[in-house]
DNA sequence: CCTAGCACTTCTTTTATATCAGTGCTAAAA
DNA sequence: TTTTAGCACTGATATAAAAGAAGTGCTAGG
């Protein structure tokens, strides 16, 4: 337990690292602290021996550890109002009453990516999620059919494909064969039923089978697996603890990968902050996520950022985004 | 006009340096040249008189100038035939038959900027080339509805819409009089028509207009003015040249920046090769960049990469995914 | 016209030196 | 017992000097 000084160091030390990114003198908050910097420096000796500062080499001023961040956005950390700028700038997004959930999403992201300088990630849902709702075909020519897939979480996904030799009447056919049949299969599986349960089906029904059989499989082979959008990866060059190419290599690379970023999902419907090594991308960065759930939809939004964050403001940024888009306030 | 041992001089220093990324010695390729180092420095000495080679400092080795570059794929560049290893990889990509233009293009790209380790970029249509062919409404449950819009040249995009109070059979017969009045109208020319043309009319016809209305206008306001795809920008990292990070900055920044790419876009149909500042956009990188245009799409493909850059390797790259996609090779 | 040889230049790396910011500790003051 | 002033000490940072490496230009002779 922490004395109300050594909490109100602390605090201090996170809020001034945070703006400033270099290491916190005594001597810079002593006068907030009331005290000499003798003091100052005799009590982060304290919090340094507790874990929850550090230095970056023996004479240097203290810097947070991970424990100490986790100990400030564990209990220090106090969400006040979020700033009158922000919450303007997204009203504006949320107030457009006709656009889908992906656009609010993906605009307000990219607004926060702006207004912060971090980098945000929507992820979509996953396909084995989704389950097959229903198929639609247009004719585009002789030739060319437009096969739109709709998912049960509202997800939908369209192809151009070309055909020949085939009548829209036994595309059709088969499309219709496919929704009585295998609608409400996980999309992930689609392929296989197809296989098994509709070709054989459509062997006897339908003339060209082959081909149209082809067609389907291709289309649900290459159903997206997941919607990953990440926006602002750029700002990563901004922030001087990545002013390091290596190390701007290494996390370039991960948010290319797509198995590190599905990692963090999370199941969670709170505003999770993971710090640091938690992080799994790097031990310098942040990641602050949550999940959002609506009638039809639901992923996980996620800010990413150094460790050295602006916790209170991207946690207030997600709140905002979070319930905005599941009470679908300023929607209806 | 060279001398052919001057030719062939210029030759060896530019394919040295894109392998070695090292300014090139005369010790280095005075074998190569049958003749001493002495004889290779004087040589170099008229070469660079000429404006075809420079020097880093004044005891440096010749680097290529961007006149030198210019000169090396203008005169000197043979295209050898296509390395097996890349070709037999392409060709998985366009054996598939089931794919759809846009579908061979990002393949065919994201595996170039992997082999070669430089970026690549597809530049889809501008909306103001595309004209609108139909619109196609689906329903998806009572208030949901997904809008289809179908361009002339075969781009679709769908939007998925809320429309409350609003029949199926309402949104219907809005479709069908946008798709008698104003098909064949550019894209970005729709919304104007749709306001002038289309909302007199339904405003008699059809009981909620002004909802209905204002959803179809959104949709085509919003129509992704440009399909722009950019794979492989973190190999701009692997590059010796870029090794710093303002320069890497200044470049992800251009990358991104919309306006700066639609420069790219090329009225030639040939493959061209822009040189360090005819790239526009880094004085050390180089853009080769083709247009493609087939039956029912067109666009432009290019590589982005260091001046010191594989050039034959990357035309011959683009030439085979050019005819590939141009003459329907191995889809038909 | 070609080439060996050598002085010369610049870059790179290493070593040394000075300055600065900020700590830890001690002993005295509160 | 807690706080503070004072000071020696440490590591980071910047600048300078010195040594070594790479490669050129030039000259004189083949």
């Amino acid at each position: 337990m922490l004395t109300d000084r050594q909490n109100k160091m602390l605090k201090l030390i996170v809020s001034e690292y945070i703006k400033l990114a270099k290491p916190v003198s005594s001597n810079l908050i002593c006068e907030e602290l009331d005290c000499s910097s003798a003091t100052v420096r005799s009590e982060m000796a304290v919090l340094e021996e507790i874990g929850l500062l550090e230095k970056t080499h023996i004479s240097s001023g203290r810097i947070p550890s991970e424990k100490g961040y986790r100990y400030y956005v564990d209990n220090l950390m106090e969400l006040k109002e979020m700033n009158a700028e922000d919450m303007l700038k997204l009203q504006i997004i949320f107030k457009n009453q006709q656009l889908e959930i992906s656009e609010y999403l993906n605009y307000s992201l990219k607004l926060i990516a702006e207004m912060t300088n971090y980098t945000s990630i929507v992820l979509g849902n996953t396909s084995h999620e989704n389950k097959l709702k229903k198929i639609e075909v247009i004719s585009l020519n002789e030739n060319e059919f437009l096969l739109i897939v709709i998912t049960d979480k509202g997800h939908v996904e369209h192809k151009k494909r070309e055909i020949l030799n085939v009548s829209l009447e036994e595309v059709k056919k088969t499309v219709s064969l496919i929704n009585d049949l295998i609608s409400g299969t996980p999309i992930d599986e689609v392929s296989s039923k197809l296989e098994f349960e509709i070709k054989p089906i459509i062997g006897r029904y339908v003339k060209e089978h082959e081909i149209i059989y082809n067609t389907f499989y291709q289309v649900f082979k290459d159903f997206s697996s997941k919607n990953i959008n990440i926006v602002g990866k750029n700002n990563i060059l901004k922030q001087p603890e990545f002013n390091n190419l290596d190390k701007v290599k290494d996390i370039f690379n991960k948010l290319d990968d797509v198995d590190i970023l599905n990692k963090i999902e999370t199941d969670d419907s709170d505003i999770n902050v993971y710090i640091g090594k938690e992080s799994n991308i790097d031990d310098d960065m942040t990641v602050i996520k949550t999940k959002y759930r609506t009638s039809t939809d639901e992923g996980t939004i996620a800010i990413i950022g150094p460790k050295r964050m602006d916790y209170d403001r991207v946690v207030g940024l997600l709140d905002f985004i979070k319930n905005n888009l599941e009470d679908g306030t300023g929607r209806r």
